[in-house]
DNA sequence: TTACGGTCAGGGGC
DNA sequence: GGCCCCTGACCGTA
């Protein structure tokens, strides 16, 4: 049924540019982590010592679908995470925790946040949202995310599924604001959940073709890099799964291109 | 159209 | 096997 394809340890073919990236880019890229990194240098480095290696990555593959897959976290660790984000994050709430769909508005069927980098905004489902300073917790994931991927990240989107009955409808996460040439990272925490990509061209009554879906499980501690270009042609949704009892706190790392009409 | 609700099919329990 | 109930997939929708 499941379609994708799971590679032997470590054989990445992802659009990973970091992999392959040149000499001067690098040096590009190293000057903007430098800039960004000048605070709690050392806090970060004890921090990132914390964190195990990375087990094998699996690929994920399929036509215009291409995701890597690995358990990022042991379970000590996530658990460790898990509490630590419950004592942090600060949710959205009133006007920001509703979403307009088809004219009516709803409250979001799960709980949301907003973090990164200082000025940065994120919009979603119409309504623009600023960031929230990075805390201590999410700062040493997402440096855990670019030890392991060698891509930077300046935006978290924190989604909070108190149970099963938190989801999150078909989508893709196409804004304009976000670097076409970057995978989003999704770490996991918490509840396992039934993760479903849908072909944008297999939606619906009248899809033109028939492709079948690609269904994963998060796992707790695991992470998922969505590689270009899975969301130009790929829907992902987490479903309804009723008996699931117990919360998940999903971090979608990402980055997101600075405005430079301003 | 990141939402919900209606409908339907399939599976499990009795 | 047959019925009921639950779950999940799919579709329509302003």
């Amino acid at each position: 049924m499941e379609k994708f394809v799971v590679r032997g340890p470590n054989k990445r073919s992802c659009t990973n540019d970091a992999l392959i990236r040149s000499p001067r880019k690098k040096v590009k890229l190293e000057e903007d982590e430098r800039l960004k990194e000048e605070e709690d240098e050392e806090d970060e480095d004890e921090a990132l010592a914390e964190f195990s290696n990375p087990v094998p990555w699996q690929k994920i593959e399929a036509e215009g679908l291409d995701c890597d897959y690995a358990q990022l976290f042991s379970k000590e660790e996530a658990d460790k995470l898990f509490k630590q984000l419950e004592e942090e994050v600060v949710y959205s709430t009133g006007e920001e925790a509703k979403v307009q769909v088809f004219g009516k508005v709803y409250n979001i069927p799960r709980k949301q946040a907003t973090y990164g980098d200082a000025g940065l905004t994120y919009t979603y489902s119409g309504v623009r949202r600023s960031a929230c300073p990075w805390t201590p917790t999410l700062k040493s994931i997402r440096d855990a995310v670019t030890k392991t991927t060698a891509q930077t990240f300046n935006f978290v989107l924190v989604n909070r599924y108190k149970d099963g009955q938190d989801h999150m409808g078909e989508h893709r996460d196409d804004e304009k604001e976000l670097d076409p040439l970057c995978p989003i990272a999704s770490v996991s925490l918490g509840a396992a959940r039934d993760f479903i990509f849908r072909h944008r061209d297999a939606r619906g009554k009248q899809s033109r073709r028939q492709i079948e879906p690609v269904r994963l499980e998060l796992a707790h501690g695991s992470l998922l890099l969505m590689n270009p270009p899975t969301n130009t042609f790929w829907y992902h949704s987490l479903p309804v799964r009723k008996k699931v009892l117990l919360p998940r706190i999903n971090l979608t790392f990402r980055r997101i291109i600075l405005d430079r009409k301003k």
